[in-house]
DNA sequence: TCCCCACTTCAACAAGTGTTGAAATATGGC
DNA sequence: GCCATATTTCAACACTTGTTGAAGTGGGGA
């Protein structure tokens, strides 16, 4: 088996390719990128990017998967381990809000580039009318359920149309958060800063968890 | 006075590029988007476009432009409403939710496709990190500083920054909700659409004041 | 009738796009 | 060193893109 090895050996300039990809799709949108970009960026030829990974959407793709399986096994073990301490009890909304959003908002490689342009890609492909739905639902739907099935246990015998719309909107702040648009920097008149995402952390998980315990029936 | 005549006269062919423009903007994005596609829709020439819009990023702003002060003056009579309806206390913060959202998700225009493809695009814009925050804060940020001022007169003396990412979670929560990007159709397994704002309305105002009213101080 | 002007179309340019096949280079086993 | 294979570059194609200048059309006033 010594063919193409898609994924150990030294992958240098593949992982640079991948590394350039996924901050220009992150920035400017899958078709606001030019793949001659991407190569200036990673210091490669135009026609690598091609014979590493075919088709511009297949590089999209790549780059998206990349991370999505480390991503979704912290978050799952964060779920989890609310789910143990809490034990044979159900845990609270907010041990399971931040055990949905530890993983993405603390911890060390929250300064690391390539994380948040991940993140910033992520927020891209949610809000994506074209093909938001679908790539989402393939990545990182089975996860999501696990979250929803530990706030159905925690809440009770909610209203599972608004159980599903409270997530919609969790789900929409996340993505705001991680898109970094710079707009509550200017409104706030640079009181929040939107690239802090540690300090956004307890606002947002008060927020949520206030609007998930909103639904909890009397 | 008998030049250009920029919004007034016969413009049939004029709006047609519009309503076009907006529709294919607000789908695939600024960049996902020729202008040859936009004048086939319109039934016009290519070079329509440039002699009524100028260059494309002029006719995005157009586009953007067109529908803002209207929606802005409806959001200002809501608010403006709930006030004076509260007078002389201070309006719930639930009040203040429902004169931010009632414009938007209800009323005579949510079936109108055109007024569905401007909420798309100004979701997109919002969630943009390359002109997000310039654009949002240009066109709606004076409409915005007023409901956070009354936001801040229901609450009470509120942490600042808690005010400020509430708004961020509120405006995150809005925007995914306009991106109609079908994801929560197919988590939801059909149970909740993602095309149906009124029956998102009384969910999203019930989530977003719960979480508003969590940072009441005590 | 003629002319002016706003509007519209036509045809084309120049730059940039994704993609590809062939050539060149590096790498590692024998 | 030799050779097969993986990697990388080169050069180019075929196509789309935004944009433009010139030409054409139609209506209303002098």
């Amino acid at each position: 088996m010594s063919l193409a090895m898609p994924d150990d050996g030294k992958p240098v300039r593949r992982t640079a390719i991948l590394d350039a990809a996924e901050a220009q799709f992150a920035q400017h949108g899958y078709d606001g990128v030019n793949l001659r970009a991407i190569a200036r960026d990673a210091g490669v030829d135009v026609a690598l990017a091609n014979y590493h990974f075919g088709k511009k959407r297949d590089l999209f793709d790549a780059v998206l998967m990349r991370r999505a399986e480390v991503l979704n096994a912290w978050r799952l073990k964060a779920l989890e381990d609310a789910l143990s301490e809490a034990r044979p009890n159900p845990p609270s909304v907010e041990a399971i809000v931040r055990a949905y959003l530890r993983p993405l908002l603390t911890g060390s490689h929250v300064t690391e580039p390539g994380w948040k342009h991940y993140y910033a890609l992520i927020a891209y492909v949610n809000n994506s009318p074209d093909w938001g739905g679908k790539l989402m639902t393939q990545f990182f739907d089975p996860l999501i359920i696990q979250f929803i099935d530990a706030l159905r246990l925690s809440l009770g015998d909610v209203d599972e149309k608004a159980l599903y719309w409270s997530y919609h909107c969790f789900s929409g702040a996340l993505t705001l958060t991680f898109a970094e648009p710079g707009r509550i920097d200017l409104l706030s008149k640079g009181l929040c800063r939107s690239d802090d995402l540690v300090g956004a952390y307890e606002h947002v998980v008060r927020f949520i968890t206030a609007g998930f315990e909103s639904i909890r029936p009397a």
